[in-house]
DNA sequence: CGATTGACACCAA
DNA sequence: ATTGGTGCCAATC
């Protein structure tokens, strides 16, 4: 059924340690590539899910924690990415294009 | 049911 | 390079 709010769920969830990808990628692997903003919606309600999702691995397309402040923390996010070693720089990961996860290259489907 | 918003992305000026 | 406006889909008010 929620095809696309489970998809996104479950392409996030596939997501590496240490890996972060966009939105606008996921509604792209997706095949609403419009549908960026639906990603967004649907990781406002990622944290009902109940396999958790780790949300903090996504970003916006600059590579901006946008989403940090919905997290039970503002730095939870932040603190989470440098946990798993992603470098993070006035709330935008660092080295965001060695880092990124593109489903469509890694997943392929 | 209509209007507004939202963890975005893209194009134009 | 920065700022502003538009498009998309679904949910909430």
């Amino acid at each position: 059924m929620n095809d696309f709010y489970d998809m996104v769920y479950e392409v996030t969830r596939q997501i590496p340690r240490g890996r972060v990808t966009n939105y606008g990628s996921i509604a792209k692997y997706l095949g609403s590539p419009q549908s960026s903003r639906l990603v967004g919606w649907a990781m406002n309600q990622s944290h009902s899910k109940k396999p958790p999702v780790p949300a903090h691995r996504v970003v916006n397309r600059n590579g901006e924690l946008s989403g940090r402040m919905h997290f039970a923390s503002p730095s939870l996010m932040e603190e989470l990415l440098v946990s798993e070693g992603i470098r993070v720089e006035k709330n935008t990961i660092v080295n965001f294009d060695k880092v990124f996860w593109d489903p469509e290259r890694e997943l392929k489907l």
